[in-house]
This record gives structure tokens, sequence and C-alpha cells, in this order.
DNA sequence: GCAAAGATTTGCT
DNA sequence: GCAAATCTTTGCC
């Protein structure tokens, strides 16, 4: 795994997309199938992080691949990323969105506690309204975005710098095993309206479609027959 | 030092 | 369709 993620990024991307994402051992453990990824290749994409050269929150992204990129977004989110290519170029891939596969009362409860805590200033109102709303939610919607990710795998500063192919990690990739590759779409990333062309509109979103767990960028609207 | 914006999600108008 | 929530990082004075 470690080798394929020190190559070049969109060749990462290919084989990220259909393996597994998993936390913890045992019977609290969870996992998901990786459906959706964002890469982000190099100081001079002016959409990435490491548009302003290494700091010292883009810092793993300079270092070698296979390690967890994990950054705080929008003062709420944990959003997690697999380092790629080799040390010295930065570069990462964004995991957007699992479809999860064990483990899912345990990313569910994870999902609730963060939400409860967010709206918890708002009143218990909120507070029960929130806990209804993931309650009730389809598994596969559990972590359908990147910020839905770092809820539903309790993802933190914590895990920053973690080495995710150390099968010793409470965080770490395994491959998918036996299956081939699933087929990959691509598209533009979401939510860098920030950066100039051309990097705006590189088609470096790639997912799996037809996933029920793509996030709402990915989900494509069936297009209606003509009459 | 301070001001501004951000690789998001949710809920209300 | 739009704004709020929330806090770290970056850039400018």
């Amino acid at each position: 795994m470690r080798g394929i993620l020190g190559g070049d990024t969109e060749t990462a991307a290919r084989h990220v997309l259909g393996a597994f994402l998993v936390r913890g051992t045992g019977p609290e453990a969870r996992a998901a199938r990786i459906v959706e990824v964002e890469a982000y290749v190099g100081e001079d994409d002016l959409a990435s992080h490491a548009r302003f050269g290494r700091t010292w929150r883009n810092a793993v992204m300079f270092g070698p691949p296979g390690v967890a990129y994990v950054y705080l977004v929008y003062g709420m989110y944990h959003c997690l990323n697999v380092v790629t290519e080799p040390a010295e170029q930065p570069a990462a891939l964004l995991i957007r969105a699992v479809e999860p596969v064990l483990g899912v009362d345990s990313m569910r409860a994870a999902r609730i506690d963060r939400a409860v805590r967010r709206v918890r200033r708002r009143g218990e109102e909120a507070v029960e309204r929130a806990r209804r709303a993931v309650g009730t939610m389809p598994a596969e919607r559990l972590a359908c975005g990147p910020g839905l990710v770092g809820d539903a795998f309790s993802i933190d500063a914590a895990d920053d710098g973690l080495d995710l192919c150390d099968e010793a990690s409470s965080l770490r990739l395994e491959l998918a095993a036996g299956a081939g590759p699933p087929p990959v779409q691509a598209g533009p990333r979401i939510g860098i309206d920030y950066a100039p062309e051309p990097w705006r509109s590189r088609p470096w979103r790639f997912f799996v479609p037809g996933s029920p767990s793509l996030s709402a960028g990915s989900r494509r609207v069936p297009r209606q027959e003509a009459p």
C-alpha cells in the first residue's frame, strides 16, 4: 500500500478508492469502504494547503507517504488526508466519503456525540433534534462528506501524523481483499472557489459512481429522459 | 497584534 | 437559496 501511495497521486487515488478505512480493533472496530477522494498535488497547486510552502499545519504533507494529514476546517470539522508522493513533494488525498461496513453503531454514536456538542448551546430542543436526525439516518449516509468522515471515525488533531499503513495504528488503511478495482469517475474539486484557473477546474475529485455514500457534490441527479 | 477567510454542514427563510 | 456556527492559520499593518 505504501508503495502505491508514494507514486503519483492520481494513481494512488485509483487504488485508495475501494480500500478500507479502519479505526480500532475487536468489537469496537469501525471500517468503511472509501468511495470519494480529492487530490491536492504540489506547492504550485493553488487550491492546496501546500500553496504557501511548508508551515506548521501542513508539515506532514511534505513528509513520507502513507501518513495521515488532519486539519480543522471552518472551526468545526476535522478532515482526513492520506499523504502521497515521495517525501519533500507535498501531496495528499482528502477522504471525502466512505461506505460504512463494520461498526455502524459506533459510527452513529460518534456522529451523535459531535452533533450534540455542536448544538448544545442552542438548547435542549436543538440537542433532541440532532439526536433524532443522526439516530434515524440510514447507515450509508453516516460518512457521506469529509467533515462527516471525521465525525464518524472520531478523527481529531491527535491523528495528525499517524502512519496509516501500520496495522498497529488506531487509524489505518487496508486494501480490499480479492475485489478488483471499482469503476472511477472524475470531476472538479469542491469548495475551492478561492483558487484561480486552471486549478479550480482540474478534475481531481475521484469517486465510485453509484455509491449511496457519495457527498452531495458527487451525487448525480439522474438525467431525465426527453419525452 | 489584529482581521479575514476557510478542502463544511445544517437549518431556516 | 442563504447565513450561521466556530477557531485555527495566514497575511497585512
